[in-house]
DNA sequence: TTGACATATTCCTATATTGGTATATGATTG
DNA sequence: CAATCATATACCAATATAGGAATATGTCAA
């Protein structure tokens, strides 16, 4: 078997640094192919490619406004990607740590409490 | 070009499912090879190859203890997806969406007491 | 209708992948 | 040392990719 396909999900469409650059951009709203084009100094034809991957999993959206195009965000298929890696927070976070770290010392004053 | 390879980056590797599990089961602490291969099912040789890669992005430790090789989470290589999905939150979020309701009413209550 | 503009698709190459099977490496036990 | 357990690697197949170049499709303007 192969990898599977960058169209299977968010996890994979977003997996190319291309893709996300193109999200960044439209994240300030909607854009035309060629703005995109403009901003990010790619060849055309790669960055149709790349929004045809990311509006199959449908992180983009499609609007004919004469010859033009315009593409526009939808970041809902991101969420699964945020859920998931949220719950690593606590292995970065110093913030987390620090929780860890009174837990344990409430835990602790549990345990004296109980015994003294 | 091909497709950047499942080593470059948290994003990469993490994008294959097994992956992902694998690092769901080593949240809850350390464990030998033969665990995961037990708790995911799948061959060994597999889970061997998967482990390779999430050690080769930093994203699990490993220590040896006898036979066999413990291995450990860690989760800092993650911290770019949390960083960069985080800023689509409001794309998905409701609590955001209502936030942005908000934020409207109060921009033009500003504009009334400048006006009115 | 012709030309120009905007975007999408096709064809190509080089590459790396996942999963399977078989085997190698390394540690422990008897 | 031999057998066994735990894990890693090598080899194979099928597959899909990103990017480049050329071209197709579709829309507007004169």
């Amino acid at each position: 078997m192969a990898r599977a396909a960058t169209t299977a999900d968010a996890f994979n469409a977003v997996a190319e640094p291309r893709r996300r650059q193109i999200l960044d951009v439209l994240a300030g709203g909607e854009r035309p192919v060629n703005d995109i084009v403009a901003q990010l100094g790619l060849a055309q034809p790669l960055v149709s490619k790349h929004l045809r991957v990311l509006r199959e999993v449908g992180l983009v959206d499609r609007r004919d406004v004469g010859r033009q195009r315009m593409y526009r965000l939808d970041g809902h298929p991101l969420k699964p990607i945020h859920d998931w890696v949220k719950g690593y927070e606590r292995s970065w976070s110093e913030r987390f740590d620090r929780l860890d770290v009174v837990l344990k010392e409430l835990r602790e004053e549990e345990k004296e409490d109980g015994n003294g």
